[in-house]
DNA sequence: CCCGCCGGTCAAATCGATTCGAGCGCGTCG
DNA sequence: CGACGCGCTCGAATCGATTTGACCGGCGGG
């Protein structure tokens, strides 16, 4: 009873066609020379036997390679995907790996800890890294939403000796870099602004830091950004202008958006000073300033202009088209996707950056009259 | 160099410490006694070789598993990130899976064949399932998005003798089903409107099958409907009232609804005629009847009432909340979760179905006055 | 006529760990 | 004083396949 509950392998497949087990494993693979005559033989006996192909898990060892590859989620798994420009380029990994017969497993990152930074005893100095980073057998590991310094999960993942690709964030020794022209991003939605007149110009930013926090960003603030695409974009909106306001939102969230927004544009107490318009690091923040200004009773692009940043689909934002600054997102998936290949292939690593386009929408327009300033500028 | 270049292994280390291979291994799995001294002079040898644990693949070799749930996703990889649904769905599937150790891979489900559908040559006879489905070592596949009659994803799966667990289908021989009271929410939803004195009642519908198709449903059609969960909520709108018009849908998305609504407002010729309300499958769905709505000129709930299903957080319809149908889908990941586990554990397969709630927001509001038959009834 | 090559098959080593049962001191109880 | 039991360690089998090199008969070229 014993052996003959189990699941066959490929030893017994062989003892019945009567051939080795080298013979076996040939008709299968395809690898190697043999007869259509003996491969007939042990395929007859392997339905016999109800035998369903090798085991993956032997090959595997054998070979060393697991086939797949690790894509550490942030600190809250469901953010990850409630994000679309996170799922478009997950979409765009998949699919490039896919082609390849590598599979995607999701990593939840480090858990936060329980309590919200409590104080008391000691400062977390176990961060709760999850078991699957510590023994999942992964060929790569992507961290597609970059690296934070000290960060806990690509040092689990060095311990291991893991191979890293990392997406958006700085340079790691050794590990391969899928960049986006940030700055220039930004640079450009802000050029685009001030080609149409605007001067006061007000910015929605993604957080600066995992302290999900939110509120005007000050100089003192501005130094502690951590994160680096929020660095760059942040500096590209300052290679053009200094933003008569800039707002922190704890994530990239439609209502985080609005509510920035709402604070931007409703708390000018004179109503001339108020902004004229809105750069914002995201697509998802900036339709959530076109939805607070429409609350607000604020035509846009009439009274207010908002530009984004990413070009994804906001089908309910219509008949509305957001201007945005469009980033590759397929690609930069692909990318990623390459850069995996790359690495199992023992490239070097490299570093590459995706460029960006500014692309208008509706919801950019020159500066309102009423509030253009009514003395003669020289 | 040969072997000093590679990645230490266990007997490596063991040999290092003096100790033997079975021994080194219990100083790291833990399982067993072993003396404190030992383990130290296992770990320091480890130390010294840097030597980052124990491979996962030779673990997995012996046990016979890999730790990995498969998640299939539906024909188009990027469809299923794009529904919130999904995603609260997978969202909570990681959250218990990854309690208990054990790891979410995708993969993508049969790619459709290039032309749609073209009748030349064979009728598709290989629909090219992807090569994950074939070669991953998954220790249980979880079809978050129901079964087809004919599952070429299935038959697969149960061709390599991977045990499923199914959510949102019909019943398959032996594995367990995660189910929604399809029926009783759409029910409820009309029964709401019904309630408010609306009679003239449309519906928009989830895809029937796979053919993604948009247009009127009639009876012929309606006999076709293959996606049980779509059937029940079919049949639940039919338990309350017949609808003045039912429209497909090719997916759940916003602009389908919206286009869907714009043709059931939009194309009716005299105004009194027109549907008082709209129950939709979804909210997405709902969400574009309701932009649809407002592009229309009519007032919602005022001129027209508009009830979704799932209850997701919709920010950006905002000031409106949807009246919708609430699912619990961080529980239904849960459910699947706990479903996989039992298979794991060789429970016996069990049917759980989820219950629904109808929660109203301020979509949806009395009949109309103005279309309101004049004569006094009864 | 003989050597060497070649297509096909097989035996055995290998991948890296887990685990069962045996062995071995040593303390304790009878 | 001898036997039993307990705690720790070790040897060896096992998981299931891949792959290298040997082997073997037959055929063509020198």
């Amino acid at each position: 009873m014993g052996r003959s509950n189990a699941r066959p392998t490929l030893a017994r497949v062989a003892e019945l066609a009567g051939v080795s087990v080298s013979t076996a494993s040939l008709a299968f693979s395809g690898a190697g020379p043999i007869t259509a005559e003996t491969r007939d033989k042990v395929l007859a006996a392997a339905g016999e036997l109800g035998y369903s192909g090798p085991n993956p898990l032997g090959r595997q060892l054998r070979s060393g390679r697991s086939g797949i590859v690790g894509v550490v989620l942030g600190d809250q798994p469901g953010r990850a995907f409630r994000d679309p420009v996170a799922v478009k380029v997950l979409d765009g990994l998949v699919d490039v790996l896919g082609t390849e017969g590598l599979g995607v497993l999701l990593i939840p990152g480090v858990r936060a800890p329980a309590g919200p930074r409590s104080t008391d005893g000691e400062p977390a100095p176990a961060p709760a890294v999850d078991p699957l980073l510590e023994t999942a057998a992964v060929d790569v590991a992507v961290l597609v939403w970059g690296v934070l310094t000290d960060d806990a999960t690509l040092a689990a993942l060095q311990r291991r000796d893991v191979p890293v690709v990392v997406g958006e964030g700085s340079r790691v020794e050794g590990a391969p870099l899928v960049a986006l022209d940030d700055r220039s991003g930004t640079a450009q939605a802000v050029r685009h602004l001030k080609d149409l007149g605007h001067s006061r110009i007000a910015e929605i930013t993604l957080p600066l830091d995992a302290d999900e926090r939110s509120g005007p960003v000050d100089a003192a603030r501005l130094a502690q950004a951590d994160r680096t695409s929020t660095r760059h974009r942040l500096a590209g909106v300052r290679d053009e202008v200094e933003p008569v306001i800039s707002w922190e939102t704890p994530a990239s969230l439609v209502e985080h958006g609005r509510d920035a927004a709402t604070e931007i544009l409703g708390a000018w107490v004179p109503e001339t000073e108020r902004p004229t318009a809105i750069v914002a690091h995201s697509d998802l923040l900036a339709a959530g300033a076109v939805i607070a200004a429409r609350e607000l009773g604020l035509r846009v692009p009439e009274d207010v202009s908002v530009a984004g940043f990413d070009g994804i689909d906001l089908p309910w934002l219509s008949p509305d088209v957001l201007t945005s600054v469009h980033q590759p997102l397929q690609a930069k998936g692909a990318a990623l996707g390459n850069a995996v290949l790359g690495v199992l292939a023992g490239d070097e690593p490299t570093c590459t950056t995706l460029p960006v386009e500014l692309v208008p929408g509706t919801t950019t327009g020159p500066v309102p009259d009423v509030v253009r300033p009514a003395d003669p500028q020289d």
